[in-house]
DNA sequence: TAAGGTACTCACCTTTTGGTAAGTTATGGG
DNA sequence: CCCATAACTTACCAAAAGGTGAGTACCTTA
């Protein structure tokens, strides 16, 4: 309401929609489903950021903390555990002091941030208008 | 540890690379950042997998509680408000009793699940493999 | 001797998210 | 008269996410 939305026709032809695989074709993920675990940490407030600043290359602990703007000492942690032991990160420590660790995205999470990126770019372009359009 | 995971080569071909937005291009979301509003109602939970149901066409909110396993009443009222509020989800009530409500995409909203699908996929299609990659 | 640097962990507390069960609405059918 | 139905709302509580500030390790530099 306040903002002119128009519905999209449902009767598409079936090439121009994007597909889900089968399984859950009809939309249906089974509850306890293993890629609603994964889901969950891929889609997680702190894991995108974190996803998408290492699209940009191997970054140190440091370097991470300012690129994820606002995130605590501990969400990091977490979360880079998290994505470690999901093998999509890869974590190299250097036994060295004061301590120097690398992390970096496998291959497995490149192929994922080449998903993440356009949702991310996407949310970025749209975010005024949808903030704006709300009455 | 545990599982193989290779690290990727950071210097790969700028035009290898999915590309953030200037103004994000460091990977930094400044932390008050609009975008980081969207981003987090699209990737949230429920969000994620009421989009995609709705990708399928037009729906009912009874229709709707069933594919989304396991969502109760209250997250899914919650959930579409948010997403009507955003300009993605349009309600349409018809005066009956009992009452009858279909839910679609707007224009917006389907442009959305068109990159929300391969994102999903990917993790309906990779969720054994990283769960049982976990030593 | 003392301070500084880096990458953490831990305990404690607050905030947010989410679940449960009940109530609401208005009408048509038995 | 009373129940069923669909799409909700509300109050209350539990669980999960997240923040804060302190502590740790060890070597280097001043």
């Amino acid at each position: 309401m306040g903002m002119e939305a128009t519905a999209w026709p449902t009767n598409l032809p079936e090439d121009l929609r994007a597909h889900l695989p089968e399984g859950l074709a009809d939309g249906v993920f089974p509850a306890g489903c293993p890629s609603r675990t994964v889901l969950d940490h891929i889609t997680s407030k702190w894991g995108v950021l974190i996803l998408l600043a290492l699209s940009e290359g191997e970054q140190r602990w440091s370097e991470l903390r300012r690129r994820a703007e606002g995130i605590s000492e501990k969400m990091l942690a977490q979360t880079l555990k998290t994505l470690e032991r999901d093998g999509l990160v890869l974590r190299k420590a250097q036994p060295v002091i004061p301590p120097r660790v690398d992390y970096s995205l496998t291959e497995r999470g490149y192929e994922l941030s080449g998903l993440l990126v356009p949702l991310v770019t996407w949310a970025y372009n749209n975010a005024d208008d949808i903030l704006n359009g709300q009455r």
